[in-house]
DNA sequence: GTCAATCATCGGTAGCTACCGATGATCGAC
DNA sequence: GTCGATCATCGGTAGCTACCGATGATTGAC
């Protein structure tokens, strides 16, 4: 890596807080913290809750960790920490895979499929929050710019993966 | 808080996984984790860049703590921290306030407007990472939208505050 | 002058995430 | 059957941020 990267459009400190990467990085970040603070009622974080989302998208079938790991790019070690907590509370069962003992398959409980509408309902909350100055149209579009970076960031996270 | 929030629309979990406020949240940790990586060969993190950033948007006549403390939201205790380092990095100066002696004016010393330089190159980089798949109008585009939504931000920020 | 408030500082706690190495059970290939 | 790989688990470390309470120096109001 050479020691200046790309020397060609100096921006001006007034250009640099109103760019896309900056804002990203600033939105996001105040995104992730109403998030946070509107499962902490509900026992949740943002991870658990993309767990009991991810269970539901699956439909009674069930992931495994592995799978789970995957999906939501966390360390297995955090996921068994995360999972005994939320198999604690009853959220969700591991069974083990009959096909494969070695493998935990996690479902998701009817308690579990409850506290989940609480969390959706919560982020759909922060997210009207968040939205609320922008016209339907903009969301729209917002969603699908926003679609398009998430595209990227996905090939190149999987690329980082193979690179290992 | 009422139990249930907003039962009125029901997202199924595709629906969840693309709207506005989840990709708002994933997207943003993806950026903010590029940008911490892009910036770690400098020793620096995304805060420290920034109050680089601000102090260089100040042109030359310095910030108190407790305005660069109002700048980026940090508590002020962990501001203490990072100047301490970025001081004892060569990259600021902390003088006193002739005015009011109980203040500390903190600038940004020559070292700190090279290494800002290299640390705006990098965040560049990155930028032009997670946006390479969008179009120049789609960009401009997606700033309008996250200004107005950083807006939104911004003013309820306040208002927390001002609830203190 | 006294006194409450402010500014920066210090110390400690706690949560989240990333990361690393090690282990027991199990599978699949051979 | 042996053996390497995989899955989940466990334990510990480290960095970042938030938060809390306490302190010394200084200010401004009274």
């Amino acid at each position: 890596m050479p020691p200046t990267l790309t020397p060609t459009t100096a921006l001006t400190p007034e250009e640099r807080f109103s760019s896309p990467g900056f804002l990203l990085n600033k939105v996001g970040f105040v995104a992730r913290r109403w998030i946070h603070e509107a499962l902490a009622p509900l026992d949740l974080n943002g991870r658990e809750a993309e767990i009991l989302l991810r269970l539901r998208a699956a439909e009674g079938e069930g992931l495994t960790q592995a799978q789970l790991r995957e999906l939501l790019h966390s360390d297995p070690s955090n996921l068994v920490t995360m999972l005994n907590k939320l198999e604690a509370a009853g959220l969700v069962a591991r069974t083990r895979d009959a096909a494969d003992r070695r493998r935990h398959i996690v479902t998701i409980t009817p308690a579990g499929l409850r506290k989940r509408a609480d969390a959706d309902a919560a982020v759909e909350a922060v997210e009207d929050r968040l939205l609320g100055g922008l016209s339907d149209r903009q969301r729209a579009s917002l969603r699908t710019l926003l679609l398009a970076v998430d595209q990227r960031t996905a090939a190149d996270w999987d690329d980082d993966e193979a690179h290992d």
